[in-house]
DNA sequence: ACGGTAGTGTCTACATCGTAGACTTATTCG
DNA sequence: CGAATAAGTCTACGATGTAGACACTACCGT
């Protein structure tokens, strides 16, 4: 994979929601994860388009699964490959080691 | 402030450098301090085209400084003001919300 | 004194990421 | 059947990330 494997802000959110719902997230649950967790509204736009650029980066695979309840067209099951665990990885250590020694402005307000 | 308060990655990393820095923290430095933190390298219009953004949304002020040597121009030296701590401090908690349960992932390799 | 070299900062341009909303297809309910 | 609902696709555009060429000034060596 290329070196550049640099995740934006709102794909290491995507992909830390698909590994809270542990192997073979549904959609659905990814998404109210990231509101839930970062407080905001996520459009089925914004989630899908970063899903599609996870996957060509190689980030993220996803299988069909059965259709279970008032649903159609196919529907997916989201895991993280180790190569998006190992980008998730190196974007945190950048900011914990800028954090670390300034923890004591985290915690205010 | 605009609700929008939204910061990139890489914003955050330049607000951090400049708190670690103490007050008035010079561009060089803070460059340097991003480059050793995120062992990436960091061009110098990348740099300022975002301090710029961030100058411009209220999170960084900036005053000149008397040349000290080998240098020529204005000198900035440059500080994060409360806003800026404020935005810092929502795009941590967002991440450390959703990496909560997930930081064994976080310490291999 | 003069050109080379180095330290700042500006500007332009483009790649990548973030985001909304309309559109499609298919299922359930009345 | 038609309305309401759900999952996913597509398009388009604004926000961020990033490089490198320019311009200006100060120091150095010859």
């Amino acid at each position: 994979m290329s070196p550049n494997a640099f995740l934006g802000e709102f794909e290491q959110m995507v992909l830390l929601a698909i590994l809270k719902q542990g192997e073979h997230a549904f959609a659905l649950e990814v998404r109210r994860e990231i509101e839930e967790s970062a407080h905001r509204k996520v459009s089925r736009g914004a989630f899908y388009t970063t899903l599609d650029r996870l996957e060509r980066k190689g980030m993220v695979e996803w299988a069909e699964a059965e259709p279970t309840a008032r649903r159609s067209g196919p529907l997916r099951r989201f895991t993280v490959t180790p190569e998006g665990v190992a980008a998730l990885r190196t974007s945190r250590r950048a900011l914990e080691t800028l954090w670390n020694g300034l923890d004591l402005l985290a915690e205010e307000g």
